[in-house]
DNA sequence: AAATAGTTAAACCAGTTGGTTAAATTAATT
DNA sequence: AATTAATTTAACCAACTGGTTTAACTATTT
């Protein structure tokens, strides 16, 4: 008897390599005999199972698209203040991020090659431009409570500054001379600072 | 005759086709047959001038660090004011990254499999830690005219604001629904938006 | 004219790529 | 016990990988 999940056991061995070496390698670098390898079978059962390396990636690729857009546009449509939109989407992102580290940098690289396909699995969800935290941007600026700025440029920084960081981890550790464990520190304070650090950039301080 | 410069026109060719293949497609993706077909000379000449596929790489990989971080640092150790290395880091960082799009992952993406080779070739700079803006930061904060914040956290801010949306251009254009030109007008725009937006994030208002 | 440097085409190497197949084996189900 | 499903082993395929070599050719230089 194999688990209620609409996949197998096997299946499952399969993706969860298929996600580690993909997200780590790239589509170009990843290598059907390390799947195999890291899944503990041997190279027929993969396409036994999954019929070629191009629909393994796809599925792997779908599935961490879907994992990291709907997070974020959940929280950027909730029913709660802009405010309150501010600190959750800092720190569920960078929750998120410190457990998936591999993956900012695995969907921008994978996304310049396959636009279509990237269009086509996020098409589905509710755009940015019809998010609820557009419109209240809109109403602070209005009422004066916030500085004038594009939404779009707004959502922009603040995707850049809880992403950016985990993309170029190597390089970031590198020019600062710090080492994984300092690094990690700065992540985990950056949920404390980033909020503030956005809220102070726009807010118009009352007279 | 060929050109006074130390490279052949030849090498210069190859070099610049193989600049090209490898930021477009990273190491991995990259073929040795497509460099020499952008070159318009045959597979035998690469290992002509270069011995490897290896260090035809390292040349572009070495010389692709060698341009993005002395710029920055060079910036970041001028002799002017902290806001105006605000303003010039801005608008430099976002002019040269316009021209290059494809080195931020291309660094980001090759950081990851060779963090040595990393570490060996920026090392000879002087590291961030010692750059005079850290010293320009502590002060603004002791004087009480920015508020307190981790030197290292604001660079992190800084380079997050720049660089990350080059890295995520097809990504940010398709969930934002706009094309290429609209996407290099917002980047044209960040030059503005962002100093302004850093220093009112930092700025401590004058009562 | 002779010598040299630059360049090409073509064949070739060993190794790897993704993919397929057939047969045998093991485990689970009936 | 018989049947079916899951898995393995091993060999194989054509295509391509980076890399090398040889011989010929073409300019350029001496």
């Amino acid at each position: 008897m194999t688990t209620q999940n609409e996949y197998t056991e096997t299946e499952v061995k399969i993706l969860r390599a298929a996600r580690k070496v993909f997200l780590d390698k790239g589509y170009s670098g990843a290598r059907m005999q390390e799947i195999a390898d890291q899944a503990n079978i041997n190279k027929a059962l993969l396409h036994y199972y999954f019929r070629s390396k191009e629909q393994l990636f796809q599925g792997i690729f779908a599935e961490a698209l879907n994992t990291m857009f709907p997070m974020l546009i959940d929280i950027l449509n909730a029913d709660i203040s802009f405010y309150e939109k501010i600190y959750k989407v800092f720190n569920v992102h960078i929750d998120f991020l410190k457990e998936n580290r591999d993956m900012p940098l695995f969907l921008m690289q994978e996304a310049k090659n396959r636009k279509q396909f990237l269009f086509d699995t996020i098409e589905r969800y509710n755009p940015i431009e019809n998010s609820s935290i557009i419109a209240q941007i809109q109403e602070l600026i209005q009422t004066g409570e916030i500085r004038e700025i594009d939404p779009r440029q707004l959502l922009m920084n603040i995707i850049s500054l809880s992403i950016f960081p985990f993309a170029a981890e190597p390089v970031l550790e590198t020019i600062m001379h710090i080492d994984q464990q300092e690094f990690d520190d700065m992540l985990e304070q950056r949920k404390k600072i980033l909020p503030e650090f956005v809220i102070n950039a726009i807010k118009i301080p009352e007279s």
